[in-house]
Parts: structure tokens; sequence; C-alpha cells
DNA sequence: TGTCTGCCTGAGATCGTTTCCATCGCCCGT
DNA sequence: ACGGGCGATGGAAACGATCTCAGGCAGACA
């Protein structure tokens, strides 16, 4: 056997063998109360030296572990977070879940995680279950937030929350965490117009999406101060089918009216429009410059690598934890807009014919 | 006297405002004992329907719902599985992780879900955390399956536990669920060798790793049993950097040694080979036929789309799910293995000189 | 020396259920 | 008519912790 202190095999408990120990096994094996031994565990100041030593000997012995369901039941609060899901299998989810796990986790808080399959009705269900289950506090990603049973079922359940990526404008109290989706457009825009372009298009989702709307704005707020160049926005899915169609419209028209550079408005649009550009032989970023907003970092998949205006879901995560914390330790419901930003690379590049040179050296 | 419940002002107190009904209110309110509201409330058959109609009246009133923390203390089940993952930004993980809670929460469970980072020290300490909170089984995506502190904690747990999609070989009566990865590679090769591809290449994973392993014997076992053709393996890592020098240093070849079809190992792996084909102007599949080990279904992102050697996470976490459910409900710890398959597109074509011809018409 | 203060400790109530056990009618068979 | 069996109900003991409250004991101060 090892020598040393650490061996302690001498006591005859197979620890592994007893199924689980109490603490009124620890208190009677250690000749002290029970409440004693609730004191020494829970690192109250109320114990003396000798009955704590005494006290974690015979812990260390049995092999203890207190049990956290009798402790929340008992305190109250269940140290756990219900984290409601549209579909974790979502690559931007999972990061935002990864994110905010790991918070919760440091503040000592497990998390639940329940999927809703992008049925509002598994949103609410998963809510009350989470409430049944005592969680302290909630995460959601919901995928309808203008469902009224679930703003009931919220109220209900009386805890606090943070929406995820999702407007918090109907539910009142509670907090959220947004992406400022104009940012990113707007970096980009100014970066192609900088490049020296001066028709752009954003092949966009539909306008009942808060970031398509946002992005089209942003779009068109940045070109309202560069007269200089011009700028189509065209609504639709976040499909690949609209992304192809919608591409091969733009380059069957007249060649001046061909923009010289697109934005994708999300990965899936961009497979359409890159099978477009294939089919027409049009070499990025030779003839066409491309952007895409980025759901999943996919960048260095392509050859070049496409430029992204791209968000931090992992941060996303971490901040909606630390939001759905503040309010845990009594705090009150905060807000918070993340930005988006944009990284260039070389799928952007000054326009074949440039209408109007800004500078000398084009590079 | 504290916390003197009976004695609750106010009789029609608004539902949404009561933070919560216990049981005994229910019972105080019905006039009966609070020992009958449990029965109608969880089912008992012992129920005459005078008492079960006259309850559940109070329990809508009332808006009661049952307290999962104290049902699971008295009954010593929690209805609750952790989840331990490397990280669920891991999109196979992920889809797991989807189709685990999604059959999980089916058979009434809900899923506790840890990332453990890669860090074998984690992996330990969650199955420790969950211990506490008395999960009724485990679902473990380990870091490093070889740890011995893991198999300690595994054991002191002493609930049923799955390996999810790791060998269970160091734990006995653990169950697991594992790809078998050489199928989809034999299929695969099988169907190039059917193309006329006498030359083919396996870049590799690390030959530490399980699937590599698998996937470099499956395709020397295709080999073994078709002399006309030959073929390599070059093992590293799951990294764009080996797929890039590997496949440019296969380029750099003679002539005929060149491989007229390369599975690449991993879509990492991918990266790299693609960088190397469009630097050296090696057209897909015209000069060579290019086939993928996806991790995550990206093949629609190419252009064609290649064909893929792809597993079905969706449906291991399915059969994980399901294998615990087993265990839980009393019966044996049953292993799986599940295939993988094989799904051939347009990236695959008959070599550009066939050494030699199967069929007469070559599309 | 007596009393007061203050620190520790132990006993017991409590959290919200489930479940065992005893009781109480009631129906039925003989 | 009476005892046995049975179904329905109420009471109370768990489950495993936390936390309040009261009491014991020691040191300090008058």
């Amino acid at each position: 056997m090892r020598g040393g202190g650490a061996a302690r095999s001498g006591e005859g408990l197979a620890v592994s063998q007893a199924s689980r120990v109490s603490m009124q096994e620890v208190a009677d094996r250690a000749g002290v109360a029970l409440s004693s031994v609730s004191r020494v565990v829970s690192g109250h100041r109320d114990v003396s030296p000798v009955m704590r030593e005494r006290v974690l000997r015979v812990v260390a012995d049995l092999g203890y572990e207190p049990d956290i369901l009798a402790r929340s039941l008992r305190r109250g609060q269940t140290m756990t977070v219900g984290f409601v899901v549209g579909n974790i299998a979502n690559p931007l989810l999972a990061e935002i879940a990864l994110g905010a796990e790991t918070r919760l986790r440091e503040a000592g808080y497990a998390m639940l995680l329940a999927n809703s399959m992008d049925d509002p009705a598994l949103d609410s269900a998963h809510i009350r279950l989470f409430r049944q289950r005592r969680v302290d506090g909630l995460l959601l990603s919901l995928t309808d937030d203008r469902d009224p049973e679930l703003a009931a079922e919220l109220a209900r359940a009386n805890v606090p929350a943070v929406l995820v990526d999702r407007d918090a404008a109907r539910y009142p109290g509670v907090a959220a965490v947004l992406y400022d989706h104009a940012s990113g457009v707007e970096r980009a825009t100014e970066a192609l117009i900088e490049l020296g372009h001066t028709h752009l298009a954003l092949i966009n989702g539909p306008p009942a999406s808060r970031p398509a709307r946002e992005r089209a704005s942003a779009l068109r707020r940045v070109l309202r101060r560069h007269p200089e160049a011009a700028g189509l926005v065209r609504s639709g899915a976040f499909s690949a089918q609209h992304g192809e169609s919608t591409m091969a419209s733009l380059l069957a028209q007249d060649n001046e009216a061909v923009p010289t550079a697109v934005i994708a408005g999300s990965n899936q649009i961009l497979v359409g429009v890159l099978r477009a550009l294939r089919r027409a032989n049009v070499i990025i970023p030779k003839d066409l410059s491309v952007v895409t907003c980025d759901d999943q970092p996919l960048s260095e998949l392509f050859d070049p690598p496409l430029a992204t205006i791209s968000r931090q879901p992992h941060e996303l995560g971490e901040v909606s934890a630390e939001l759905l914390l503040e309010q845990l330790n009594g705090g009150p419901a905060r807000s918070v807009v993340l930005p988006t930003s944009f990284r260039p690379t070389e799928s952007c590049a000054p326009p074949r014919q440039p209408a109007r040179r800004r500078r000398g050296g084009g590079g």
C-alpha cells in the first residue's frame, strides 16, 4: 500500500459501497448533533475548531456528500436555471448555451436544457415544467415571443428571466440581450463604399424578422450618407432558394445596373448566391465582392475566405447569464445590446470598373 | 408559531399573485386530508370519484402545481438525467444532445447539461455535482475515458450511465453507443473502386483516435478484396494544416502515382485539402474525386456538393437516451453500434484515365 | 462570589411530498 | 344478524437538509 497520510483504507467502510450517507449518520458517528454537522458542512461561523475538525473527519471517513435536493427544499432555492431553447442543434444557440452554462456554473448554478423544436406550445410547457422544478431563473430563446399564453406562464413562474436574442418589449420587467445587427452592416457597407463600390445589394431575410429589418435600414442609412453610391434590398426567406433566384435575377440585368458588391443575409442565402455565381461564371472577388451574415463560423471553408458580418454568440450567452445572476442577487432587470462586427477578407476587393475612384492607389 | 400557513387572508387571492400553493392548502380548502389530495394528484387508484372531483376542483381554483422537488426527495428519484458533454458547441454533440433530450423528455425526464471544455478534471467534477443533485442517470461524452479518477466517481454515483460516442471497455457494467466508422468508409471505397478508381488515398486523423483507426483498417480491408486497386493512408491531426500539406505532397508525386480519389478524415482536413487543390488548379471531380467524413452537414455548401461519409448524431442521441431509459426501468446495460453511411454526389466521378475500365459507358 | 455576557451546542420545527398504517363504513355470505 | 373482507379516508412518519431558539458553560466584572 501507499504509505503516508493519504491512506485511509483502514476504516473498513467501503465508501464505494455505501449507497448514500446522510447527515444524521455523520452526526451519530461523530457523537454530535445533526445541527452541528449542518453548521460545519454549510460553513457557518458558529462552530469551534474542535467541532469542525471532528465532523470533517467523519465526513471524510464516510464519504458524506450533501443532498442538494433536501437543501433546496429547505432553503427555497434550487441553484438551478432553466434554458428554453428553440433548437440546440442551431450552432448559434449551442454557442450561446455554452457561454451561459459556463458562467452559470462558475456562480454555482446548474442548467436544465429543454428544446422547443420551434413549437410555441412547447415553450410554454417547458416554462411550466421548470416552474414545477422550482428553478431559480429562466433563460429564454423563444420560438414566438408574441404568444400570450407564454406571458402568463412567465408571470406565474415569478422568477427572474432573461430573453436571449429576443425582444423583451412585450414582457415588462424581463431583461433581454440583443444583437445590434445594424452596426455590422453599417461597417460592411462603409468598407465596400470605401473600396469604390457604388452598386450594392443586400439579399435579405423576411421583413418580419427583426435582424432583417435592422440590416435593411442600416444599409439605407449609410447610403443616405453617401450620395455617390446606390443600393437595393431584396427581401425574402432565409433560404438558399431565395438567394439563388435573387442573385440570378440581379445578374441578368443591364450590365451597368448589376451590383458590384453583395451582402447575403444569412448563410443559407449565401449558399444560393454562390450557386448562382458559379452558374454564371462570376469570380469572387474579381467580378463581385461578397459579404455574408454568418450564423456559424464557416468563412474559412470558402476560397477565398468570405468576409463576414459576425456575432459573438458565446459572449451573448455569458452576458445573458450575467444579467440573470444580477437579478438572482437582487438586482434590477437590465437589458443589453451587443454589437455585431465586420470582418473583411479578400472576398472584398475594389470593383472592376469603379464608377468613380476615391483614391489613387487601388492596390 | 411561524409561517402560520392556514391563516392566509383573502379568500379569492389572485392566482398569479400567490407565490405558491401547497398541497396542505388544497386539503384545507377542500376539507379533506392532505394524503387524499396527494392520492388524487399523483393518480392513485384508491380514491372515490366524489373525492377526485372535489379535490380537482380546488386544485384548479387555486392553481395548485405539485412541487417536484419535494416529490423527488420523498420518492428518491428526481426524474433528472445529467449530460456531461465535452463542448455543446460541437455540432455533432449538439445534435446528439437534441436527440437525447427529446427522447428523455418524452419519458418525463429533464436534462441537466454540463460542459467539460475538454478538461478531464471537469468531467469528474460534473459527475460529482450531478450525483449530489441526485440525478437518476448519466449520459457521458467524456474528454478522456482513461481517467482513473473518473471511473471511481462513476462507481460512487451508483446510477445507470451510458457512454455516448465513447468506448465503454474500461467501465464494466456501463452501456455505450458507438459509431461503426468502418462501414461508411467501406461503402465509399467500394463505390470509388466501382467507378474505376485504382489509386485511392485516405488523409486520416491521428491513429490514437478510434474513428481514424477504424477508417484506416476499413480501407485496407476493402483493398485486400480488390487486387486491381491500391491505396494509401496518411495519418496526422484532424486539422486543415495536415490536410493541406498532405494533399500537396500527394499531388507533387509522379503523375501516375497521384491518387485519383481522396477521402478526407474530417471537415477540418477537408478544408486543407480543398485549399491545396485550389492552389494546384485541380478540379473536382474532373481531376480528382473527393469524399469527406463530415461532422456537420456542410456538403451542400460546396459546389459540387461533396460526397460524405456521414453519421446520424440525432439518432445516436435518441439511442443513448433509450439505453439509459432501459436501465432506469430496471433493464440491463446494453450497448449499441450505429452504422455510418455513404452519400455519393457528383464530387465522385470516374477517373480521368481509368487504369482499367470496368464498364462500357462512363458518363 | 454572584451575575451578566457571549459563544457553542442540541433539540425541534419546517420545507412539501409520499406512503404506511389504522380506522371506519359498507356490503356480502352464511 | 353477525363477522369478515374490502374500499376509501385520515393521521403521522418519513425523506434530508436548514435554521431558530433555548440552554449550558466559561470568562469577566462588580
